[in-house]
DNA sequence: TGTCTACCTTGATCTTGATCAAGGTTTGGT
DNA sequence: ACCAAACCTTGATCAAGATCAAGGTAGACA
């Protein structure tokens, strides 16, 4: 059993909710938003099962508790490069919508999402501070987005590496409700396959790049799902993250 | 002057759109959506001039007319990737939403952009149509953004400017109203720098692999700024833009 | 009309990450 | 406990694209 999934009891209510800060949180906020069906509505997915083909709808609203979903598109040779990453507490779905010709939302891990899924017919004509939030958490997957596309396209295989374990370290820090602080531990929810379908690398260079993190001391590699960071402040030096908020004259 | 700028007449009214086919056209569609101000609302932003420093709140919303607005996203050593790209017609600006940290929009080209103002207070808490008609945009421009995303990750440096070609040409045809046909002219409304930095690749590249689609053929190149496409079928092809609809077990 | 500057092209060389290949490790099923 | 399959690592070589370098072109302006 992977990395704290939270335990999930078929009669919890709000209120015992395992994810707390972001987005839509099923469990605890905002629930009327959802106007949520009875606790019947969660689903869990196996790890590799597919929740939606491209072209359809999603099958379900909600949040994401424990495991990982990804959003993947390729081309017509086979190559890959995922789009869209949804880890604990992210949201899934959105009333109404197709998903997007050739994309595909991939169930990954031991994927226990539980959703609590409203009735669609309801949220399509529903109420003004859902389509609210909802803007608002699509604007913000915009500009993850957009912060994704600088590292596809302008970071090196090492950078993007580091890149993404500051991701991780600071998901998983969020979801454990700790502090990042040096020493930290964190999951790494994804394959050496998956990182580099995100990463736009190939999985041998993933492994290189990580070996070479290790080896200069800035990652402790515990094992190929988990790893330690003695400086998180060297860690972030790593990633390039730091932008230099200029402006173009 | 550029590409068929179209005439704006201070005295224009909905109706007279130049622009039709996309997002919210603050000419024709929807005018009431906007609560659109008076015509003294156009604004016009020279080459290089920066519409918003990051952090900062757009200081409008509404359609481009014509020339070309791009969102970039930069390191701190400089290397910079563009993550937005704003044509004619499409839509400009959220409502109450700060530029993301490290994002600029910057005004490019004989940048003759024109919009008409809402008053934003009235914009915030505004109509529900208009809240579905802006998550409806957002999600669109999600749905771009990956589609960029699969580009910068996976493509080859021709694949890549062969696809923004076909971008190019699909938003030219568009503007014109005519059908996507053999022989087309269209407008490059970016300098070799720009696409670079759409590309995530360098000038010199990109360069070359322009001259290698022209003498292959599947391109002729009239000057930096315009191209004409013998066999757009080819085009096409080159774009490897064709994807499997697959799904993952 | 000439010159400056910004922009573009092409060549030579180098580097990063891809590809090809071989083993090693972990996990899950029986 | 053993085996198979999936997953991961490392090495050797290759190639796409970056970098370094040298002109070329065209529009802006005096």
């Amino acid at each position: 059993m992977p990395h704290h999934v939270p335990k999930i009891d078929a009669n919890m209510r709000c209120g015992d909710c395992p994810i707390r800060k972001r987005a839509i949180c099923a469990y605890c906020e905002e629930p009327e938003l959802l106007q949520l069906d009875d606790i019947k509505s969660y689903k869990t997915y196996q790890a590799g099962e597919t929740i939606v083909w491209a072209g359809e709808e999603m099958p379900l609203i909600g949040s994401v508790v424990s495991g990982v979903a990804t959003l993947s598109r390729s081309l017509a040779d086979g190559r890959r490069q995922m789009v869209g990453l949804l880890l604990p507490s992210d949201f899934i779905g959105r009333p109404g919508r197709k998903v997007a010709p050739y994309d595909v939302v991939a169930a990954n891990e031991v994927m226990v999402c539980h959703f609590r899924v409203a009735k669609f017919n309801t949220l399509i004509d529903s109420t003004p501070a859902l389509e609210r939030r909802l803007l608002e958490m699509t604007m913000d997957e915009l500009d993850s987005a957009r912060e994704w596309m600088l590292l596809l396209g302008r970071k090196t295989a090492r950078e993007k590496i580091a890149s993404m374990l500051v991701l991780f370290a600071r998901r998983g820090s969020e979801a454990e409700d700790k502090p990042i602080k040096d020493g930290l531990r964190f999951d790494v929810p994804l394959t050496r396959e998956e990182m580099a379908d995100y990463l736009g690398l190939t999985i041998e260079t993933v492994s290189r790049q990580v070996s070479a993190l290790k080896k200069s001391g800035v990652i402790i590699v515990e094992d190929a799902r988990h790893i330690r960071v003695p400086d998180y402040v060297r860690l972030l030096n790593e990633a390039s993250d730091d932008s230099d908020g200029g402006f173009i004259a």
